[in-house]
DNA sequence: ACACTTCCAAGTGGATACACTTTGCGGTAC
DNA sequence: GTACCGCAAAGTGTATCCACTTGGAAGTGT
């Protein structure tokens, strides 16, 4: 039988486009590996998967095979593709690991940015400050993200932003379970506005240092966090209410 | 016909362990990429590379995938995979990117390093200084680059050491021919004994802007080395001479 | 009852088949 | 001579097929 969507009756319709289910696929694989729709140490099953999104295994394994390389998965040759397990020394290190790539970042954004990229940074903070209220916690980690991706941006380094992309997605999960678990009491919308000032004042060394602060901050609570994590991976999402 | 090898006459060899040539493709093909076997922007063609290595499209397809994810390959769709181009900016964000990860790295080394990870250290060190007459460019690199995993390794941060084997094997090519090009001039292991003697003094804060300061050292010339790159790229080794 | 073997189902890894897209070349109309 | 059309070769993207590995359940002997 043929899997592919019923607009396989000739005369009209946007046809199939073949090309972007690969794409397609590793979106989804992708979203649902980040966010542990896999559990930690599972196994990945490649024929489930392809019966699910009505592909074949082949665009799957495609989709999985680059996951490998950006950390998400494993793979056991003759066994299969396992979702990363939660193991604090490597998430404590890729906290580590933010923190080196925002403080060079952001002093490369205070010597390299246009005073366009500055009313920019702080137009959008402004615009999350106003916003902040009505949204969830994992909005409010998606525009923290954000607002850390535009520092990177005007740092001028293209491969500062493209890791930082990644790991961002590989501990959002935990920042939102973290962010959920103090009930949003973190001041983060604050401190962004101190680094701003600091930017705007172009201190350099002041802004630095109140970005290390910033992303250290989580680093002392990454096993209790990692612990919650668990808990709402394996009890859903009401299980921390 | 049956592209394996010639062990299909039944009765004894180790038999085929098709299970491990996805493992090799990859490997011989991110060899053949970090050393620009792959011209930079050249589209990669599937069929003739699985042709050379006797294989089917399959393995090929799986490694050029993940190749995609560690940054050394793009994909358009379509049209199929081409090599990164050489790129001044990225070139000169991959040095900045490592700066940033090495002065993490030996911050947190001095903090975390036991006396016998030091002293592991010192022993790589000095049988470098004893070999590093006899050896080549190419070599030379190497050795260099496993002192300062070394030191990844011994900060207890997995990610960035994962992430400097990423960053050390795309700027390989680029480093090898800055060294060939100075004729060797570069006094690296004199930088890295001073490095040391810091570290086991634990002075954290000399030892890290000595760091800053040798990684940085290059950050100049990017674009000079670049250009002798392309050069060896398109002319083969004996350009130079 | 327990250990050992055998065999089968599930699943991965690789090869192949096939559909679709791109592209360049040659022919034709103007 | 030039612009356009169409066709065919080359090559990518997906599906399917087959070989091999793994793991476990059922069966057998002690």
């Amino acid at each position: 039988m043929d899997k592919r969507a019923d607009n396989s009756n000739p005369g009209e319709g946007p046809r199939n486009r073949p090309a972007d289910t690969g794409l397609r696929v590793y979106e989804i694989l992708r979203q649902q590996a980040i966010e542990y729709g896999f559990r930690p140490g599972e196994r990945v099953n490649e024929v489930k998967l392809a019966a699910e999104l009505n592909v074949s295994r082949t665009p799957v394994r495609a989709a999985l095979n680059r996951l490998v390389s950006e950390g998400l998965l494993t793979l056991v040759p003759n066994k299969g593709f396992y979702r990363q397990p939660i193991d604090i020394d490597a998430i404590r290190s890729l906290f580590e690991l933010r923190g080196a790539i925002e403080t060079m970042s952001v002093r490369l954004f205070c010597e390299r940015a246009t005073e366009s990229d500055i009313e920019a940074l702080e137009r959008q903070w402004q615009d999350f400050l106003e916003e902040r209220p009505k949204l969830a916690a994992r909005q409010i980690v998606e525009h923290d993200e954000e607002f850390h991706e535009a520092i990177a941006e005007g740092s001028r380094n293209s491969e500062a932003l493209r890791l930082l992309r990644d790991l961002n997605s590989r501990i959002r999960f935990l920042r939102v379970v973290a962010l959920e678990r103090d009930n949003c009491k973190t001041v983060t919308s604050v401190e962004h506005g101190q680094i701003l000032a600091e930017i705007k004042a172009r201190n350099t060394d002041a802004a630095v240092s109140l970005m290390s602060r910033h992303i250290n901050l989580m680093l002392g609570d990454v096993t209790e966090i990692a612990r919650e994590a668990v808990v709402r991976i394996y009890l859903g999402e009401d299980a921390i209410a």
